[in-house]
DNA sequence: TTGATTCATCAACATTTTTTGATTTAACTG
DNA sequence: CAGTTAAATCAAAAAATGTTGATGAATCAA
């Protein structure tokens, strides 16, 4: 079942190559990561999150678009306050890559076994 | 059980960040990503690859590296060749953490269910 | 309307990452 | 040994990213 996920993703389109470089970019740094840690325990408003960052607000807002503009936070007005979080689909679409990627690394090593 | 999961890895330790945003980043490059790709097929020796990059090999052996130093890809010499695979472990720990991460998602939608 | 608050955007700058071509190292071959 | 091949390393230039402080837009309240 995992194998043919595999098989669906591997060889990657250029597309799906596309996609998947803009998600991995999105997690690369440390400060969106932490973004990613507050919402994991659920949605936050802007001023919320400023705490992370001893810094200006214009970061932060800079990091949210980042990871927004990769999929993987979505994003919700009410009144003044705009309140981010984390995008199930992305992460799902995440774990199908990860998941396809293992099940190589598995094939693998049946085909060549322990020998070597 | 991928709950305690989850619980293990989220809030993230400092540490955890870090070594996640290096993952993260070797995986943000279509170049990289392509490498990934030839040797979800089995290992390949660095001169099997060169034909991926239109251009000069010191290119090549740049995103070899990144991805090495980041602990995806293994290498092994064999006389004048190098050969270049996948390492399971660093697949391993990226599912472990993106499953985290999904359930988090889905704890979450438990708790706040479809009003709103 | 005026003023305050929340957040996004912008432009200038700083920092980091990537590319390139040249050089170096290591391993083999004759 | 001298010559060749495979791959890593280096330094300089180019490109992409991230930071900062200032400004702008939207919403609300008095």
């Amino acid at each position: 079942m995992s194998t043919s996920l595999a098989k669906d993703l591997f060889p990657l389109h250029e597309h799906t190559v596309a996609r998947v470089a803009r998600w991995f970019h999105a997690l690369s740094d440390e400060t969106r990561l932490q973004i990613i840690d507050r919402l994991s325990k659920g949605e936050q408003c802007v001023c919320d999150l400023t705490d992370l960052l001893g810094t200006g607000q214009s970061r932060l807002s800079f990091h949210l678009k980042t990871l927004k503009d990769a999929g993987i936070l979505k994003d919700r007005r009410e009144g003044r306050w705009v309140y981010y979080s984390l995008n199930p689909e992305a992460v799902e679409e995440l774990e199908r890559f990860v998941g396809a990627l293992k099940a190589c690394c598995r094939r693998l090593r049946e085909v060549s076994p322990c020998c070597k």
